[in-house]
DNA sequence: CCTGGAATGCAATAGTATATCAATGCACCA
DNA sequence: TGGTGCATTGATATACTATTGCATTCCAGG
């Protein structure tokens, strides 16, 4: 079984031209599998608003996906409908929230229980993963110094993916 | 000139017992030779927000800038008001915003430009800073590989500081 | 079945942030 | 001195983000 990962935690971003429907398809499937495994129900309403997350690669906001719902649903969808299944697949690491947008991204890497770091294109709006585990523990370290305990971590970094660095460099020389 | 220094970017608390109207006096005379150099103007607004915000070492949000604000005018103010000046002294890097709270802290090292990680403590609210360039830069390294050319940094640690982690075992031996 | 907790629906409201335009202040220069 | 232009502030309205509280429905286990 060969899957298509564009999002591993290696930073990459995903290319402009893959094979998103099974970007998608992937992930609700892992999500499926991992809830099963872990007694926790993937109702209708997750599962719908898990798929318009990974619509895709770019985080969106709570009322982004609250209008998207309605649309699906011919209507009628409210707040606490999206926030509730927001927080039930956070809790689950299906997706991630981003806090300098206020949004949410989905995770490619449920299984485990990481904290990841988000690469956010201040152009495109895409996100991206990496994993530096050496990150993390040099953090936790030099908070441990001062005697403060670390229970959960925020990293996200703003800037320009490969794509949009390229397009700015080419205007530049204009 | 001996200076009492409780935010210095080794990520220490304030000790709760601190001379802290030296603190607060300290941070406004700094801001105000910056800006002098830097030929920008705090304005009596801006300082007035500012010094809110050294009112203690937790973050404050917005609106409670805007209220206490208020108090000290005798009833009227608006949000664009506390907004801009939050703005201005973003830029002029003497306060920090926290994004994980919304909410925001002042800084004791706005002459270095630099990209503060922030330790937040989540029993008693106070925050310290600390500054380690050889996480950044790895991070930076990181996100250079995956293409991806970092503009800005968030990093903020939620936790236990350690006055709130002493109390917490104290509790737990009950 | 039927029952108890989880999940969802629904209405209201709280909390955070920005757009827009008018009025004022201040530095600079003729 | 007085004007000119830009930065700053005031004021109103509105947009955007998130939560509370309670009613209803669903569903697994007894």
């Amino acid at each position: 079984m060969t899957r298509q990962v564009v999002e591993d935690g290696s930073g990459r971003f995903a290319a402009n031209p893959h094979d998103h429907e099974s970007c998608v398809s992937d992930a609700l499937a892992r999500a499926e599998e991992l809830c099963q495994q872990r007694g926790v129900r993937l109702t209708d309403l997750r599962r719908q608003v898990l798929a318009l997350i990974w619509s895709g690669h770019r985080p969106l906001g709570a009322y982004d996906i609250l209008t998207k719902l309605a649309d699906e649903r011919g209507g009628k969808a409210q707040p606490p409908t999206v926030y509730r299944a927001l927080e039930f697949l956070q809790e689950q690491g299906l997706v991630h929230r981003v806090q300098s947008l206020n949004a949410f991204v989905g995770c490619n890497l449920p299984e485990e229980n990481h904290r990841g770091q988000l690469l956010l294109c201040r152009s495109c709006g895409e996100a991206a993963e990496l994993v530096d585990g050496a990150c993390f523990e040099a953090l936790e370290r030099r908070a441990a110094e001062a005697g403060f305990k670390v229970e959960s971590f925020v990293v996200e970094l703003s800037g320009l993916c490969p794509a949009c660095r390229t397009d700015g460099d080419e205007k530049g020389h204009a």
